[in-house]
RNA sequence: CGGGAAGUAGCACAAUUUGGUAGUGCACUAGAUUUGGGAUCUAGGGGUCGCAGGUUCAAAUCCUGUCUUCCCGACCA
């Protein structure tokens, strides 16, 4: 029994993909290419990311802020990585009207320089600091490629950036966020995720360390789902941000910026939904339960809505006058986690069927327990997405100890690989040009014993490799 | 940005080869009968054929350009 329509996932990963997308009403596309419509459906989704990750950050002492949309020229020229890295997918705005620029702008593709060419106004002292910002807003990257969520020109996301007294407090800071990342994705998003360093070649444009959060999909692939960065005081000493010690002494502070996009709703997509459309766990799925009435059961239904209401259960009831068969299938495209059939035959015998999302599971109870047992199927899918999707991550997850055994796994097996590396690029760009996998991340937590798979010379460290979104 | 494929009603497609009144199915609207895995009947509505030029008595059809989508590379959250 599969939804019409839909492309069958282990013949074509990528259709399937903008399929699910699109049938389950999370996105359309709009007339310009790479800036997508987020519907009701995905845009609640984004809302209830938002709502998490927002509490998360103001917990940790973070302020929201909005910064200006424009970057004049000369300030993005400021720091020269920065400007190096992300000059060849900026768009520019160079008439206001019928009237030429006298300096274009650019439009925002991250916003470091906005945030420093502000804190040089703001940061005095020692007691000004740390400097704990953030803002959610969109920013626009020309990619040549895009797709749904994955990659758009115009990307809804979060950017923290903050200002620290001491180097220690600020890669504190990348590494605190970089943990919150990771327990928001795996807790809510039931996604097992690797962080780690990445390499020289791949760390952002300007920044001293970049810590990156990698999800394997469900074909193996690699999405990177947010960053971390140190920055040292490259930017603050380009910026000339400046502030008094305790000592009465002028010292450069140290920063971090990082992020989360919309990126993540693609994969939760790619890690957990299935033939019949959206799979969403628990907790982060804006409507935990889809009621569908068979027959007339108004009674019954208008007592489980307020019982619904009173535990805080968000839920949606289909009064379509379509066929049942029809309100499930639907609801199984949509993604709620949990269905509820209210039908007059089983009510007849106080029994209500509940089926569960991931699994399809049914569970037949009698009325009165319709609510517990919607907590324990919910808890217990939870539990199950993550632990499904870790157990499927962990067996694509190789290990080579020669370059021929890489480049064999590549050409056969989806996943990462653990390698040895000696930590030169030169080595790095060759398993790319073999491969097409590129570096995830160092693994630093793992004794290194042996030589670089690719050169032969002394291995300093463990490194994942992988093909990617 | 390179290589390939495709754009005709909301969706999937036909008509294009051979230029001559734009069609089918699903979806949609109204009414009726239905309702535990994608209902049935009847009656309707909806398309300047992606866009812009050109050729022609005549263009969905031929030519040129352009935009968008999908796949494979390069780039990236």
């Amino acid at each position: 029994m599969e939804v019409k329509e839909i492309t069958n996932r282990d013949v074509d990963f990528a259709k399937w993909y903008t399929d699910v997308c699109q049938k389950a009403d999370l996105v359309d596309y709009s007339t310009v290419k790479g800036s997508m419509i987020i519907r009701p459906l995905g845009y609640a989704i984004w809302e209830q990311m938002v709502a998490v990750l927002d509490q998360k950050f103001k917990e940790t002492g973070h302020e929201n802020v909005q910064m200006p949309m424009f970057i004049p020229e000369s300030l993005l020229n400021v720091e020269k990585e920065h400007v190096e890295g992300f000059a060849p997918e900026v768009a520019w705005v160079t008439y206001g009207g019928k009237e030429k620029l006298d300096e274009r702008l650019c439009v925002r593709p991250t916003s470091e320089v906005l945030f420093c060419d502000h804190f040089k106004k703001i940061i005095h002292s020692y007691r000004d600091l740390p400097l704990l910002y953030n803002q959610w807003c969109t920013i626009v990257r020309w990619e040549k490629t895009t797709r749904p969520f994955l990659r758009s020109r115009e990307i809804l996301w979060q950017e923290g950036h903050t200002m620290h007294a001491t180097a220690e407090d600020a890669k504190k800071e990348t590494l605190q966020m970089l943990e919150i990342y990771k327990n928001f994705q795996e807790e809510y998003l039931a996604m097992p995720v690797i962080t780690g360093k990445k390499t020289e070649k791949e760390k952002f444009a300007g920044a001293e360390e970049t810590y990156t959060i990698e999800a394997m999909m469900y074909d193996g692939y690699a999405l990177q789902n947010g960053t971390s960065h140190y920055f040292g005081n490259h930017f603050a000493k380009a910026f000339g941000i400046e502030f008094v010690n305790q000592d009465n002494k002028l010292a450069t502070p140290y920063q971090t910026s990082w992020g989360t996009t919309t990126r993540m709703i693609g994969g939760l997509i790619m890690t957990h939904s299935d033939n019949n459309g959206l799979v969403l766990p628990p907790k982060i799925a804006p409507w935990k339960v889809i009621i569908i009435p068979i027959g007339d059961v108004s009674a019954k239904l208008t007592e489980l809505e307020k019982s619904l209401k009173e535990n805080h259960i968000t839920y949606k009831v289909d009064n379509s006058n379509k066929t049942p068969g029809f309100k499930f299938a639907e609801a199984e495209v949509k993604g709620y986690p949990i269905r509820v059939e209210l039908g007059a035959r089983d009510l007849g015998q106080n029994q209500v069927t509940l089926v569960r999302r991931d699994t399809l599971e049914k569970t037949t109870v009698s009325f009165e327990d319709v609510l517990p047992t919607i907590n324990i199927l919910m808890d217990q899918m939870q539990k199950d997405m993550y632990d499904k999707a870790k157990k499927r991550r962990d067996s694509m997850i190789y290990q080579a100890t020669t370059y021929e055994e890489l480049k064999d796994i590549a050409a056969t097996k989806p996943g990462f690989v653990k390698i040895n590396w000696c930590g030169k690029s030169e080595c790095e760009q060759k398993i790319k040009e073999d491969t097409t996998m590129k570096t995830r991340c160092l693994i630093e937590d793992e004794a290194v014993d042996g030589n670089c798979i690719v050169c032969g010379n002394k291995a300093i460290t463990k490194v994942y490799v992988g093909k990617q979104y």
